[in-house]
DNA sequence: CTGACAGCGG
Protein backbone atom coordinates (compact mmCIF):
# COMPACT_ATOMS: atom_id res chain seq x y z
CA UNK A 1 0.00 0.00 0.00
CA UNK A 2 1.14 3.81 -0.53
CA UNK A 3 0.49 4.34 2.90
CA UNK A 4 4.16 3.51 3.91
CA UNK A 5 5.79 6.12 2.10
CA UNK A 6 3.23 8.89 3.32
CA UNK A 7 2.89 7.70 6.69
CA UNK A 8 5.85 9.62 8.02
CA UNK A 9 5.49 13.16 6.12
CA UNK A 10 1.65 13.40 7.28
CA UNK A 11 2.51 13.01 10.90
CA UNK A 12 5.19 15.69 10.49
CA UNK A 13 2.66 18.06 9.11
CA UNK A 14 -0.16 16.77 11.78
CA UNK A 15 2.13 17.98 14.36
CA UNK A 16 3.01 21.15 12.61
CA UNK A 17 -0.73 22.07 12.32
CA UNK A 18 -1.13 21.55 15.95
CA UNK A 19 -4.66 21.70 17.76
CA UNK A 20 -5.43 24.91 15.37
CA UNK A 21 -8.89 23.63 13.61
CA UNK A 22 -8.63 25.10 9.78
CA UNK A 23 -4.61 23.68 9.48
CA UNK A 24 -5.95 20.43 11.14
CA UNK A 25 -8.52 20.13 8.93
CA UNK A 26 -6.14 21.31 6.09
CA UNK A 27 -3.78 18.05 6.30
CA UNK A 28 -6.87 16.26 6.74
CA UNK A 29 -7.80 17.12 2.84
CA UNK A 30 -4.47 16.23 2.02
CA UNK A 31 -4.34 12.65 4.06
CA UNK A 32 -7.29 11.47 2.74
CA UNK A 33 -6.55 12.44 -1.07
CA UNK A 34 -3.23 10.63 -0.68
CA UNK A 35 -5.27 7.57 0.62
CA UNK A 36 -4.23 7.89 3.98
CA UNK A 37 -7.61 8.04 5.41
CA UNK A 38 -7.95 5.02 7.08
CA UNK A 39 -4.33 4.71 8.72
CA UNK A 40 -5.32 4.14 12.26
CA UNK A 41 -2.12 5.80 13.54
CA UNK A 42 -3.02 8.93 11.89
CA UNK A 43 -6.74 8.61 12.84
CA UNK A 44 -5.99 8.80 16.27
CA UNK A 45 -3.95 11.65 16.18
CA UNK A 46 -6.25 13.51 14.07
CA UNK A 47 -8.80 12.50 16.98
CA UNK A 48 -6.21 13.92 19.63
CA UNK A 49 -5.34 17.08 18.16
CA UNK A 50 -9.02 17.85 17.03
CA UNK A 51 -9.83 16.92 20.95
CA UNK A 52 -7.09 19.79 21.74
CA UNK A 53 -8.80 22.19 19.22
CA UNK A 54 -12.27 21.95 21.47
CA UNK A 55 -13.81 20.67 18.26
CA UNK A 56 -16.32 18.00 19.04
CA UNK A 57 -18.27 18.82 15.86
CA UNK A 58 -14.58 17.71 14.26
CA UNK A 59 -13.65 15.47 16.74
CA UNK A 60 -16.63 13.65 15.85
CA UNK A 61 -16.67 14.01 11.61
CA UNK A 62 -13.23 12.18 11.69
CA UNK A 63 -14.55 9.25 13.46
CA UNK A 64 -17.84 8.81 11.38
CA UNK A 65 -15.00 9.26 7.97
CA UNK A 66 -13.38 5.93 9.29
CA UNK A 67 -14.78 2.73 7.31
CA UNK A 68 -14.11 0.12 10.04
CA UNK A 69 -13.33 1.45 13.36
CA UNK A 70 -11.78 -0.67 15.62
CA UNK A 71 -12.09 -1.21 19.37
CA UNK A 72 -8.74 0.94 19.76
CA UNK A 73 -10.58 3.77 18.00
CA UNK A 74 -13.88 3.73 19.70
CA UNK A 75 -11.52 4.16 23.10
CA UNK A 76 -10.24 7.10 21.51
CA UNK A 77 -13.20 8.48 20.40
CA UNK A 78 -14.77 8.10 24.02
CA UNK A 79 -11.40 9.41 25.30
CA UNK A 80 -11.86 12.41 22.91
CA UNK A 81 -15.21 13.03 22.86
CA UNK A 82 -14.99 13.36 26.81
CA UNK A 83 -12.01 15.79 26.36
CA UNK A 84 -13.66 18.29 24.00
CA UNK A 85 -16.91 18.87 25.25
CA UNK A 86 -15.69 18.99 28.69
CA UNK A 87 -18.61 19.16 30.40
CA UNK A 88 -20.59 20.99 27.60
CA UNK A 89 -23.85 18.98 26.83
CA UNK A 90 -21.31 15.90 27.83
CA UNK A 91 -23.87 13.61 28.25
CA UNK A 92 -25.85 14.05 25.01
CA UNK A 93 -22.37 13.87 23.17
CA UNK A 94 -21.58 10.56 25.25
CA UNK A 95 -25.37 8.99 24.41
CA UNK A 96 -24.53 9.56 20.63
CA UNK A 97 -20.93 7.99 21.08
CA UNK A 98 -22.51 5.19 23.25
CA UNK A 99 -25.04 4.57 20.11
CA UNK A 100 -22.54 4.57 17.90
CA UNK A 101 -20.71 1.68 19.78
CA UNK A 102 -23.96 -0.20 19.89
CA UNK A 103 -24.83 0.29 16.08
CA UNK A 104 -20.81 -0.87 15.63
CA UNK A 105 -21.28 -4.10 17.67
CA UNK A 106 -18.61 -3.38 19.96
CA UNK A 107 -21.25 -2.85 22.93
CA UNK A 108 -19.17 -5.71 25.03
CA UNK A 109 -15.86 -5.24 24.60
CA UNK A 110 -14.45 -4.76 28.20
CA UNK A 111 -12.12 -1.75 27.13
CA UNK A 112 -15.04 0.55 25.08
CA UNK A 113 -17.41 -0.36 28.34
CA UNK A 114 -14.65 0.62 30.66
CA UNK A 115 -13.92 3.67 29.15
CA UNK A 116 -17.79 4.23 28.42
CA UNK A 117 -18.51 4.16 32.49
CA UNK A 118 -15.57 6.37 33.05
CA UNK A 119 -16.94 8.83 30.76
CA UNK A 120 -20.20 8.72 32.21
CA UNK A 121 -19.17 8.99 35.65
CA UNK A 122 -16.85 11.95 34.63
CA UNK A 123 -19.80 13.48 34.02
CA UNK A 124 -21.70 12.93 36.77
CA UNK A 125 -24.13 10.09 34.48
CA UNK A 126 -24.07 7.85 37.50
CA UNK A 127 -27.13 6.70 36.29
CA UNK A 128 -25.81 5.63 32.96
CA UNK A 129 -21.95 4.44 34.01
CA UNK A 130 -23.73 2.33 36.27
CA UNK A 131 -26.37 0.86 33.39
CA UNK A 132 -23.04 -0.08 31.01
CA UNK A 133 -20.92 -1.25 34.41
CA UNK A 134 -23.81 -3.70 35.36
CA UNK A 135 -23.75 -4.75 31.62
CA UNK A 136 -20.29 -5.93 31.51
CA UNK A 137 -20.21 -9.65 31.11
CA UNK A 138 -16.32 -9.26 31.66
CA UNK A 139 -14.72 -6.95 34.22
CA UNK A 140 -11.35 -6.21 34.84
CA UNK A 141 -9.77 -4.19 38.29
CA UNK A 142 -9.97 -1.37 36.10
CA UNK A 143 -13.32 -1.28 35.03
CA UNK A 144 -14.14 -2.01 38.49
CA UNK A 145 -11.96 1.07 40.08
CA UNK A 146 -13.63 3.33 37.30
CA UNK A 147 -17.17 2.64 38.94
CA UNK A 148 -15.44 2.97 42.43
CA UNK A 149 -14.02 6.30 41.66
CA UNK A 150 -16.94 7.75 40.11
CA UNK A 151 -19.57 7.58 42.80
CA UNK A 152 -16.71 8.67 45.11
CA UNK A 153 -15.85 12.01 42.89
CA UNK A 154 -19.73 12.82 42.68
CA UNK A 155 -20.00 12.24 46.29
CA UNK A 156 -21.87 8.84 46.69
CA UNK A 157 -19.17 7.64 49.07
CA UNK A 158 -21.29 5.12 50.38
CA UNK A 159 -22.32 3.21 47.28
CA UNK A 160 -18.75 3.64 46.27
CA UNK A 161 -18.00 1.55 49.38
CA UNK A 162 -20.94 -0.72 48.96
CA UNK A 163 -19.24 -1.22 45.38
CA UNK A 164 -16.47 -1.78 46.82
CA UNK A 165 -17.36 -5.02 49.03
CA UNK A 166 -19.09 -6.17 45.70
CA UNK A 167 -15.88 -6.54 44.01
CA UNK A 168 -14.34 -8.11 46.44
CA UNK A 169 -17.06 -10.52 46.87
CA UNK A 170 -16.58 -10.67 43.12
CA UNK A 171 -13.34 -11.89 43.72
CA UNK A 172 -10.93 -9.46 42.33
CA UNK A 173 -8.06 -8.04 43.98
CA UNK A 174 -8.19 -4.32 44.89
CA UNK A 175 -4.65 -2.32 43.58
CA UNK A 176 -3.48 1.01 44.79
CA UNK A 177 -5.84 2.83 42.08
CA UNK A 178 -8.78 1.07 43.97
CA UNK A 179 -7.59 2.04 47.39
CA UNK A 180 -6.66 5.54 46.53
CA UNK A 181 -10.54 5.98 45.78
CA UNK A 182 -11.71 4.09 48.54
CA UNK A 183 -9.83 5.75 51.21
CA UNK A 184 -11.09 8.88 49.61
CA UNK A 185 -14.60 7.52 50.34
CA UNK A 186 -13.75 6.15 53.81
CA UNK A 187 -12.70 9.85 54.47
CA UNK A 188 -15.63 11.52 53.35
CA UNK A 189 -17.90 9.48 55.33
CA UNK A 190 -15.64 8.98 58.60
CA UNK A 191 -15.23 5.59 58.37
CA UNK A 192 -12.09 5.24 59.92
CA UNK A 193 -12.73 1.50 60.57
CA UNK A 194 -12.57 0.53 56.77
CA UNK A 195 -9.78 3.07 56.14
CA UNK A 196 -7.62 1.51 58.82
CA UNK A 197 -8.23 -1.77 57.29
CA UNK A 198 -7.22 -0.87 54.30
CA UNK A 199 -3.94 0.17 55.47
CA UNK A 200 -2.90 -2.72 57.17
CA UNK A 201 -3.96 -4.30 53.62
CA UNK A 202 -1.69 -2.37 51.84
CA UNK A 203 0.99 -2.68 54.15
CA UNK A 204 0.82 -6.29 54.93
CA UNK A 205 0.40 -6.80 51.13
CA UNK A 206 3.73 -5.19 50.51
CA UNK A 207 2.33 -2.44 48.59
CA UNK A 208 4.20 -0.20 50.66
CA UNK A 209 3.41 3.48 51.43
CA UNK A 210 4.39 5.22 48.16
CA UNK A 211 3.31 9.08 48.09
CA UNK A 212 -0.12 8.72 46.98
CA UNK A 213 -1.28 6.16 49.47
CA UNK A 214 0.15 8.12 52.35
CA UNK A 215 -1.51 11.17 50.90
CA UNK A 216 -4.69 9.27 50.67
CA UNK A 217 -3.86 7.92 54.41
CA UNK A 218 -3.01 11.22 55.84
CA UNK A 219 -6.08 12.71 54.68
CA UNK A 220 -8.61 9.67 55.28
CA UNK A 221 -7.12 9.86 58.95
CA UNK A 222 -7.36 13.49 59.44
CA UNK A 223 -11.05 13.68 58.16
CA UNK A 224 -12.02 10.93 60.53
CA UNK A 225 -10.47 12.79 63.49
CA UNK A 226 -7.34 10.94 64.18
CA UNK A 227 -4.41 13.51 63.87
CA UNK A 228 -1.83 11.65 65.53
CA UNK A 229 -2.25 8.46 63.02
CA UNK A 230 -2.13 10.58 60.13
CA UNK A 231 0.91 12.23 61.53
CA UNK A 232 2.10 8.92 61.74
CA UNK A 233 1.90 7.96 58.16
CA UNK A 234 3.30 11.40 57.47
CA UNK A 235 6.56 10.97 59.38
CA UNK A 236 6.81 7.38 58.12
CA UNK A 237 7.02 8.47 54.15
CA UNK A 238 9.97 8.50 52.91
CA UNK A 239 9.41 10.89 50.26
CA UNK A 240 7.22 13.86 50.63
CA UNK A 241 5.76 16.42 47.91
CA UNK A 242 3.75 19.43 47.87
CA UNK A 243 0.63 17.52 48.54
CA UNK A 244 1.37 15.56 51.43
CA UNK A 245 2.63 18.29 53.26
CA UNK A 246 -0.70 20.06 52.02
CA UNK A 247 -2.75 17.01 53.45
CA UNK A 248 -1.13 17.39 56.57
CA UNK A 249 -1.39 21.28 57.32
CA UNK A 250 -5.15 20.92 56.18
CA UNK A 251 -5.60 18.27 58.16
CA UNK A 252 -4.25 19.89 61.30
CA UNK A 253 -6.47 23.01 60.16
CA UNK A 254 -10.02 21.14 60.31
CA UNK A 255 -8.59 19.60 63.67
CA UNK A 256 -8.20 22.51 65.21
CA UNK A 257 -4.53 22.62 65.42
CA UNK A 258 -3.82 26.07 64.03
CA UNK A 259 -0.38 26.11 65.74
CA UNK A 260 0.76 22.86 64.25
CA UNK A 261 -0.49 23.71 61.07
CA UNK A 262 1.43 27.34 61.31
CA UNK A 263 4.38 24.73 62.89
CA UNK A 264 4.48 22.46 59.73
CA UNK A 265 4.34 24.98 57.10
CA UNK A 266 7.42 26.75 58.57
CA UNK A 267 9.04 23.11 58.39
CA UNK A 268 7.60 22.55 54.86
CA UNK A 269 9.39 26.70 53.93
CA UNK A 270 12.72 24.97 55.38
CA UNK A 271 12.47 21.91 53.64
CA UNK A 272 12.72 21.45 49.37
CA UNK A 273 8.88 21.30 49.01
CA UNK A 274 7.54 24.33 47.37
CA UNK A 275 4.14 25.67 49.00
CA UNK A 276 1.25 26.48 46.24
CA UNK A 277 -2.02 27.60 45.91
CA UNK A 278 -3.52 24.75 47.38
CA UNK A 279 -1.35 25.30 50.33
CA UNK A 280 -1.89 28.33 51.18
CA UNK A 281 -5.60 27.75 51.42
CA UNK A 282 -4.91 24.78 53.48
CA UNK A 283 -2.41 27.23 55.97
CA UNK A 284 -4.84 30.21 55.79
CA UNK A 285 -8.35 27.92 56.78
CA UNK A 286 -6.15 26.52 59.47
CA UNK A 287 -5.10 30.22 60.57
CA UNK A 288 -8.76 31.05 60.18
CA UNK A 289 -9.77 28.57 62.35
CA UNK A 290 -7.70 28.91 65.34
CA UNK A 291 -8.20 32.82 65.65
CA UNK A 292 -4.12 32.78 64.65
CA UNK A 293 -4.64 36.59 62.51
CA UNK A 294 -1.77 37.08 62.81
CA UNK A 295 0.22 34.55 61.49
CA UNK A 296 -2.48 34.14 58.90
CA UNK A 297 -1.38 37.65 57.66
CA UNK A 298 2.09 36.93 57.36
CA UNK A 299 1.33 33.35 55.50
CA UNK A 300 -0.82 35.74 53.19
CA UNK A 301 1.77 38.20 52.31
CA UNK A 302 4.42 35.39 51.79
CA UNK A 303 2.77 34.31 48.92
CA UNK A 304 4.53 36.57 46.51
CA UNK A 305 7.96 34.88 47.67
CA UNK A 306 6.68 32.27 45.63
CA UNK A 307 5.22 34.50 43.04
CA UNK A 308 1.51 33.05 43.83
CA UNK A 309 -1.29 35.38 43.02
CA UNK A 310 -3.94 34.80 45.89
CA UNK A 311 -7.31 33.70 44.15
CA UNK A 312 -11.39 33.99 45.65
CA UNK A 313 -10.50 30.93 47.88
CA UNK A 314 -7.80 32.44 49.29
CA UNK A 315 -9.94 35.82 49.91
CA UNK A 316 -12.30 33.49 51.82
CA UNK A 317 -9.72 32.67 54.27
CA UNK A 318 -8.33 35.81 54.95
CA UNK A 319 -12.35 37.57 55.26
CA UNK A 320 -13.10 34.55 57.28
CA UNK A 321 -10.32 34.61 59.64
CA UNK A 322 -10.22 38.66 60.17
CA UNK A 323 -14.37 38.52 60.80
CA UNK A 324 -14.64 35.19 62.89
CA UNK A 325 -11.80 36.91 64.96
CA UNK A 326 -14.04 39.93 65.49
CA UNK A 327 -12.15 42.69 62.78
CA UNK A 328 -15.26 43.37 60.91
CA UNK A 329 -14.10 46.66 60.05
CA UNK A 330 -10.93 45.30 58.60
CA UNK A 331 -12.61 42.75 56.74
CA UNK A 332 -14.44 44.89 54.89
CA UNK A 333 -11.65 47.00 54.25
CA UNK A 334 -9.48 44.07 53.06
CA UNK A 335 -12.48 43.12 50.53
CA UNK A 336 -12.54 47.08 49.33
CA UNK A 337 -8.61 47.30 48.97
CA UNK A 338 -7.49 43.96 48.24
CA UNK A 339 -10.13 42.61 45.88
CA UNK A 340 -11.71 43.79 43.12
CA UNK A 341 -15.17 46.13 43.27
CA UNK A 342 -17.13 42.76 42.60
CA UNK A 343 -15.85 40.49 45.17
CA UNK A 344 -17.40 37.41 44.25
CA UNK A 345 -20.13 36.28 46.23
CA UNK A 346 -18.12 33.59 47.94
CA UNK A 347 -16.03 36.29 50.05
CA UNK A 348 -18.90 38.64 50.74
CA UNK A 349 -20.71 35.04 52.42
CA UNK A 350 -17.95 34.78 54.14
CA UNK A 351 -18.23 38.21 55.43
CA UNK A 352 -21.66 37.45 56.33
CA UNK A 353 -20.88 35.03 58.55
CA UNK A 354 -19.08 37.08 60.49
CA UNK A 355 -21.76 39.40 60.76
CA UNK A 356 -24.22 36.85 61.70
CA UNK A 357 -21.14 35.57 64.32
CA UNK A 358 -20.93 39.09 65.77
CA UNK A 359 -24.52 40.21 65.58
CA UNK A 360 -23.73 43.38 63.45
CA UNK A 361 -27.10 43.78 62.51
CA UNK A 362 -26.73 46.84 59.81
CA UNK A 363 -23.89 45.31 57.67
CA UNK A 364 -24.91 41.82 58.14
CA UNK A 365 -28.50 43.00 56.28
CA UNK A 366 -26.41 45.34 53.60
CA UNK A 367 -24.16 42.18 52.90
CA UNK A 368 -26.87 39.83 52.76
CA UNK A 369 -29.08 42.01 50.51
CA UNK A 370 -26.43 42.66 48.06
CA UNK A 371 -25.44 38.57 48.29
CA UNK A 372 -29.69 38.30 47.23
CA UNK A 373 -28.89 40.41 44.90
CA UNK A 374 -26.43 38.42 42.76
CA UNK A 375 -27.64 34.98 43.26
CA UNK A 376 -31.48 35.61 44.14
CA UNK A 377 -31.83 31.41 43.90
CA UNK A 378 -29.32 30.76 46.58
CA UNK A 379 -31.35 29.83 49.63
CA UNK A 380 -28.33 30.01 52.13
CA UNK A 381 -28.39 33.83 51.93
CA UNK A 382 -32.34 33.99 52.92
CA UNK A 383 -31.34 31.39 55.63
CA UNK A 384 -28.59 33.66 56.88
CA UNK A 385 -30.39 37.50 56.36
CA UNK A 386 -33.45 35.73 57.88
CA UNK A 387 -31.25 34.51 61.17
CA UNK A 388 -29.17 37.85 61.48
CA UNK A 389 -32.71 39.69 61.68
CA UNK A 390 -34.08 36.84 64.09
CA UNK A 391 -30.87 37.85 66.34
CA UNK A 392 -31.44 41.51 66.17
CA UNK A 393 -35.59 41.08 67.26
CA UNK A 394 -36.62 41.79 63.68
CA UNK A 395 -39.20 39.38 63.61
CA UNK A 396 -41.30 41.32 60.94
CA UNK A 397 -38.80 40.99 58.82
CA UNK A 398 -37.82 37.54 59.45
CA UNK A 399 -41.57 36.69 58.24
CA UNK A 400 -41.15 38.59 55.40
CA UNK A 401 -37.76 36.37 54.41
CA UNK A 402 -40.06 33.35 54.86
CA UNK A 403 -42.54 34.52 52.75
CA UNK A 404 -39.88 34.54 49.76
CA UNK A 405 -38.44 31.56 50.40
CA UNK A 406 -41.64 29.54 50.10
CA UNK A 407 -42.78 31.84 46.95
CA UNK A 408 -39.78 31.51 45.21
CA UNK A 409 -40.08 27.54 46.09
CA UNK A 410 -36.00 28.03 47.66
CA UNK A 411 -35.29 25.20 50.41
CA UNK A 412 -32.96 24.88 52.84
CA UNK A 413 -30.48 22.09 52.42
CA UNK A 414 -31.55 19.09 54.25
CA UNK A 415 -29.44 18.18 57.09
CA UNK A 416 -27.69 14.45 58.11
CA UNK A 417 -25.35 13.07 60.31
CA UNK A 418 -23.55 9.69 59.68
CA UNK A 419 -21.46 7.45 62.30
CA UNK A 420 -19.94 4.29 62.05
CA UNK A 421 -20.18 1.58 64.09
CA UNK A 422 -18.61 -1.71 63.62
CA UNK A 423 -17.52 -0.85 60.32
CA UNK A 424 -21.54 -0.04 59.27
CA UNK A 425 -22.61 3.30 58.92
CA UNK A 426 -25.86 4.82 59.45
CA UNK A 427 -27.76 8.11 58.61
CA UNK A 428 -30.00 10.31 60.39
CA UNK A 429 -31.65 13.20 58.96
CA UNK A 430 -33.32 15.49 61.53
CA UNK A 431 -36.73 14.39 62.90
CA UNK A 432 -36.19 10.74 61.20
CA UNK A 433 -38.06 8.01 62.29
CA UNK A 434 -36.50 5.61 59.44
CA UNK A 435 -34.33 3.48 61.49
CA UNK A 436 -36.24 0.38 62.99
CA UNK A 437 -34.96 1.61 67.16
CA UNK A 438 -36.44 4.84 66.38
CA UNK A 439 -38.86 4.79 69.67
CA UNK A 440 -35.81 3.72 71.82
CA UNK A 441 -33.44 5.95 70.13
CA UNK A 442 -35.98 9.44 71.35
CA UNK A 443 -36.56 8.19 73.98
CA UNK A 444 -33.10 7.82 75.22
CA UNK A 445 -32.39 11.24 74.00
CA UNK A 446 -35.32 12.61 75.85
CA UNK A 447 -33.72 11.87 78.46
CA UNK A 448 -30.81 12.10 77.90
CA UNK A 449 -31.72 15.97 77.45
CA UNK A 450 -33.32 15.70 80.77
CA UNK A 451 -29.82 15.01 82.72
CA UNK A 452 -28.00 17.76 80.54
CA UNK A 453 -30.55 20.34 81.74
CA UNK A 454 -29.91 19.44 85.80
CA UNK A 455 -26.15 19.89 84.82
CA UNK A 456 -26.87 23.10 83.98
CA UNK A 457 -27.34 22.90 79.82
CA UNK A 458 -29.85 25.55 78.11
CA UNK A 459 -31.30 25.16 74.85
CA UNK A 460 -29.95 27.76 72.38
CA UNK A 461 -33.34 28.49 70.73
CA UNK A 462 -32.10 31.92 69.34
CA UNK A 463 -31.88 31.57 65.43
CA UNK A 464 -34.55 28.48 64.77
CA UNK A 465 -38.05 28.57 64.01
CA UNK A 466 -39.05 31.97 64.94
CA UNK A 467 -42.90 31.35 64.66
CA UNK A 468 -43.20 28.96 67.06
CA UNK A 469 -43.23 29.42 70.50
CA UNK A 470 -40.36 29.06 73.18
CA UNK A 471 -41.65 25.13 74.11
CA UNK A 472 -42.23 24.02 70.70
CA UNK A 473 -38.61 25.58 69.16
CA UNK A 474 -36.88 23.39 71.97
CA UNK A 475 -38.86 19.95 70.81
CA UNK A 476 -37.91 21.34 67.21
CA UNK A 477 -33.66 21.60 68.67
CA UNK A 478 -34.22 18.37 69.86
CA UNK A 479 -34.28 15.60 67.47
CA UNK A 480 -31.35 17.91 64.96
CA UNK A 481 -29.81 14.73 63.12
CA UNK A 482 -26.41 14.83 64.99
CA UNK A 483 -28.33 14.69 68.74
CA UNK A 484 -30.07 11.41 67.18
CA UNK A 485 -26.61 10.12 65.71
CA UNK A 486 -24.97 10.62 69.04
CA UNK A 487 -28.03 8.89 71.11
CA UNK A 488 -27.97 6.21 68.66
CA UNK A 489 -24.13 5.50 68.81
CA UNK A 490 -24.19 5.74 72.58
CA UNK A 491 -27.29 3.03 73.00
CA UNK A 492 -25.19 1.38 70.92
CA UNK A 493 -21.27 1.08 71.80
CA UNK A 494 -19.98 0.07 75.53
CA UNK A 495 -18.99 3.25 77.99
CA UNK A 496 -15.77 4.62 77.54
CA UNK A 497 -15.90 4.34 73.81
CA UNK A 498 -15.05 7.86 71.40
CA UNK A 499 -18.09 8.49 69.39
CA UNK A 500 -17.44 10.04 66.06
CA UNK A 501 -20.32 11.78 63.59
CA UNK A 502 -20.07 13.54 60.62
CA UNK A 503 -22.40 16.09 59.33
CA UNK A 504 -23.02 17.33 56.11
CA UNK A 505 -23.70 21.19 57.61
CA UNK A 506 -22.75 23.09 59.90
CA UNK A 507 -24.02 22.20 63.41
CA UNK A 508 -25.75 25.10 65.51
CA UNK A 509 -24.87 26.56 68.43
CA UNK A 510 -27.49 24.72 70.28
CA UNK A 511 -26.15 21.44 69.08
CA UNK A 512 -22.97 22.35 69.92
CA UNK A 513 -23.75 23.36 73.39
CA UNK A 514 -25.90 20.14 73.67
CA UNK A 515 -22.61 17.94 72.89
CA UNK A 516 -20.73 19.54 75.39
CA UNK A 517 -23.60 18.86 78.27
CA UNK A 518 -23.55 15.37 76.78
CA UNK A 519 -19.95 14.90 76.92
CA UNK A 520 -19.78 15.27 80.97
CA UNK A 521 -23.45 13.33 81.47
CA UNK A 522 -21.93 10.45 79.92
CA UNK A 523 -18.58 10.94 80.15
CA UNK A 524 -17.76 10.00 76.63
CA UNK A 525 -15.17 11.79 74.37
CA UNK A 526 -17.68 12.77 70.75
CA UNK A 527 -15.98 14.12 68.08
CA UNK A 528 -17.92 16.04 65.59
CA UNK A 529 -17.16 16.57 61.93
CA UNK A 530 -19.09 19.39 60.38
CA UNK A 531 -18.90 20.86 56.72
CA UNK A 532 -16.32 22.85 58.11
CA UNK A 533 -14.13 21.46 60.45
CA UNK A 534 -13.69 19.24 63.71
CA UNK A 535 -15.09 19.44 66.78
CA UNK A 536 -13.53 17.39 70.09
CA UNK A 537 -15.97 17.60 72.85
CA UNK A 538 -14.69 15.74 76.63
CA UNK A 539 -15.19 17.13 79.23
CA UNK A 540 -17.80 20.08 78.86
CA UNK A 541 -15.70 21.76 76.22
CA UNK A 542 -15.22 21.64 72.56
CA UNK A 543 -11.50 21.36 70.98
CA UNK A 544 -12.79 24.71 68.80
CA UNK A 545 -12.61 26.50 71.84
CA UNK A 546 -16.39 28.01 70.49
CA UNK A 547 -14.61 29.66 68.49
CA UNK A 548 -16.35 28.57 64.74
C1' DC B 1 3.61 5.87 15.46
C1' DT B 2 0.27 -1.61 18.03
C1' DG B 3 -1.55 1.44 21.93
C1' DA B 4 -6.59 1.75 25.38
C1' DC B 5 -10.27 1.85 30.42
C1' DA B 6 -9.06 3.79 36.79
C1' DG B 7 -6.17 7.08 40.70
C1' DC B 8 -4.31 12.14 46.01
C1' DG B 9 -4.54 17.67 48.61
C1' DG B 10 -8.44 23.25 50.16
Amino acid sequence: METKHIHSPAYHYLLRAGPRLKPLQQVHAYIILSGSGQNRSLLTKLLTLACAARSIDYTRRIFFSVSNPDSFLFNTLIRTTSKACAGLSASKHGRIVHGQVLVSGYGLDVYVQAALVSFYAKYCDLGNARKVFDKMQERSVVAWNSIISGYEQNGLAKKALGLFDKMREAGFQPDLATFVSVLSACAQVGAVGLGSWVHEHVIGNGFGLNVMIGTSLINMYARCGNVKKAREVFDSMKEKNVVAWTAMISGYGVNGYGVQAVELFHQMRRSQAIPNNVTFIAILSACAHSGLVNEGRQAFSSMREYHLVPGVEHHVCMVDMLGRAGLLDEAYEFIKETVSKEAAPAIWTAMLGACKMHKNFGLGVEVAERLIAVEPENPGHYVMLSNICALAGRMDRVEVIRNTMIRKRLKKQVGYSTIEIDQKTYLFSTGDKCHPETSKIYQYLDELMWQCKEAGYLAVVDSVMHELEEEEREYALRYHSEKLAIAFGLLKTISGTTLKIVKNLRMCEDCHSAIKSISVVTNREIVVRDKLRFHHFRNGSCSCQDYW
